[in-house]
DNA sequence: CTACAAGCTCAACTTAACTTGAGGTCAAGC
DNA sequence: GCTTGACCTCAAGTTAAGTTGAGCTTGTAG
């Protein structure tokens, strides 16, 4: 296949890393697109590989699928995302991003703080209290841990 | 109530911030125990409170509730953990939070990066490649946790 | 031109972590 | 002694993020 050329599923799935039926998914919930041949299979653009990687590393980091697509929603339709679409994008994810790791920092040094303290009042216990306001903000309906 | 009095699940739910079906829940999986009442309704000592306490701060970190209950099962029955006890547990999941952090971090990088890279090669994209790693990593049959 | 690997759809199953509901029991106040 | 609210059990439902399988179509290599 000459490079430039649309890729099939089980090529995006090759070079993502995604089963087949993962990116059917993603189709399914709208953070991928694809258009169809003919003889009605998927064909993808090169952009597809760049929305997959940023889904997959998102992931990683316990952000759900659904503020995934939310993000990516924000990606012009079909076309490759410019630096300026990008930018935006990525800016605020950085934002929340930014939030998160502060928020895991303070868990992390209320844990070792915890090491030393004894902490034998849970109401007052500075991890406890950490835990209680994480819970709150990510959980909505329930929280899935691939992650955060 | 007297302090040093056991407590009732309702008790327990109010004060740890956890549901009662949850607290049922945990006990089913072995994470917390309970004794009963003549009447066959649940007493639990204070150190639910504190494992309570450690189940959420644990998952608020992605680890897993039965790898959360192995810790536990570390901890000996019956008795509040002690400062010991504790140490060995948050050693162990401070780690998994370092990671963790380090993650968030290669993300918020990757997308810095990109918004100035143009990133038009998904190949040279370190985003990409990010991901690469990351899926390599997680492969197996399906994964869902943090990893160490 | 014919295998057979890849694709397609759709429904059902899976796991984690709970919640909800039905139907029945226990205990404390009036 | 009765009513009300907290408990109990057990089964079934829910959400997320996919996977698996059946049954059928495409496309490509020999």
């Amino acid at each position: 296949m000459a490079p430039g050329t649309e890729l099939t599923v089980g090529q995006v799935a090759m070079r993502s890393g995604v089963a087949v039926s993962a990116l059917h998914f993603y189709e399914a919930r709208g953070l991928i697109r694809s258009h169809r041949t003919s003889g009605n299979q998927r064909r993808y653009g090169r952009d597809v590989l760049r929305r997959v990687a940023i889904i997959k590393v998102a992931q990683e980091v316990g952000i759900s699928l659904a503020e995934i697509g939310e993000a990516l929603a924000s990606l012009p339709e079909g076309r490759t995302p410019t630096r300026d679409d990008w930018g935006l994008l990525s800016t605020a994810w950085r934002d929340a991003l930014d939030h998160k790791i502060d928020q895991l920092k303070k868990l992390r040094d209320g844990l070792t703080d915890c090491i030393g303290c004894g902490c034998m009042s849970i109401d007052k216990c500075p991890l406890r209290n950490k835990g209680d306001r994480l819970a709150r903000e990510g959980a909505g309906a329930r929280r899935l841990l691939v992650g955060p």
